[in-house]
DNA sequence: GTTTATTATGACTGACCAGTCAGTCATTTC
DNA sequence: GAAATGACTGACTGGTCAGTCATAATAAAC
């Protein structure tokens, strides 16, 4: 029996990514844990205290994913290779959720977002920072071209965008991840 | 003197892009347009269709951009190049508003996006058919890598956003255009 | 079993705000 | 000058919902 702390999360993920923070209410979010609605704020101090920690965790995993990745003995096109499926993985976890972790939503609900902006800020610059240094490192070892891995990092991050993105775009297309993974790799032009 | 109804729509572009369009108030955009609370309502049918006249401007001009560098005579490359810089262009005249017309968003205040959402796949519908077209064209002529062209045009419009993303992420950095655009149509990899 | 402590409940409250509409005013028409 | 018109106004209305807290239910202690 799953905790009631967790039982609220996981019915303000489900909600969240369907109908946003806005148009989600209290009163769902505990019906969909089955508590009443008063229950919610004996674990929780307000509405984006919930949002709140759904984001924390969401980042947490990312970076967990990442130290793990930067343990493998793999090259660095590997690890790159392997942040973004993990990426991908860790955002799909979360269906239709990902507008929540998207660090340009970062100043899209002045007030909501004041309290958290800093969470973000802080996680986003780990994660980047942990990229630019696998593409520093492949730099280095020659397996990448010449450029500045702060760049690099937060393409790489828009590449799990994008894969997030086709299906959603467009539900019958298949296998994509190759393509894009070429485009990535190997660049669009032909020589 | 602009028009009344120019005046609505440029306050409510700042504001929602300022704040989102859920804490905005139609007091705010009325105050920012110089016009009494229910002017608004002999120009607009509700708060929702403001917002929706703006995503389709946007949108609008996304398309009219795309029809412009069709009818350039340059190579498919250039027009992909000059696909990346006018549509980023088109992203930064609206400032922070560009969640606002992020196709990734559409899921995410279910009421709302209700009446928007066919418009946004309509249009992004039309966009990615004419990135893809030019793609296509590039791939036959040789110029291109044999990739789905449809997966390419998502990946271009996310590189859109790469570049609107960096500097919010870090404004110190300086003259990234040339690192994306080297990882976009020269791959990470060296050879 | 009774009493006390702890947890959960949901009706209530009040803040908020989208949309409404009676009233105002400047301009036009008769 | 009087009446009509249309654009604009802002107080008002009613709906919504986050947060509260007196009460109920349950668990623990005796």
């Amino acid at each position: 029996m799953l905790e009631v702390r967790e039982r609220i999360i996981r019915s303000a993920i489900k909600l969240f990514a369907r109908k946003g923070f806005f148009e989600t209410t209290v009163e769902d979010i505990a019906r969909g844990a089955r508590v009443a609605k008063g229950t919610i704020y004996l674990y929780f101090k307000d509405k984006p205290s919930i949002y709140t920690t759904i984001i924390e965790r969401h980042l947490q995993e990312s970076i967990q994913s990442l130290r793990e990745i930067e343990m493998q003995k793999i090259s660095h096109r590997e690890k790159v290779v392997e942040i973004i499926k993990r990426g991908i993985k860790i955002w799909l976890k979360f269906k239709n959720a990902h507008p929540m972790f998207s660090i340009e939503n970062i100043n899209f609900a002045k007030k909501l977002m004041r309290g958290i902006k800093p969470l973000f800020m802080k996680y986003h610059a780990e994660i980047i920072e942990r990229i630019a240094e696998i593409v520093k490192a492949g730099i280095r070892t020659g397996e990448f071209k010449n450029v500045n891995p702060a760049v690099a990092a937060v393409y790489i991050i828009n590449i799990i965008r994008t894969a997030i993105l086709l299906p959603q775009i467009n539900p019958d297309l298949k296998n994509y991840e190759q393509d894009i993974e070429k485009i990535f790799l190997e660049g669009l032009i032909r020589r």
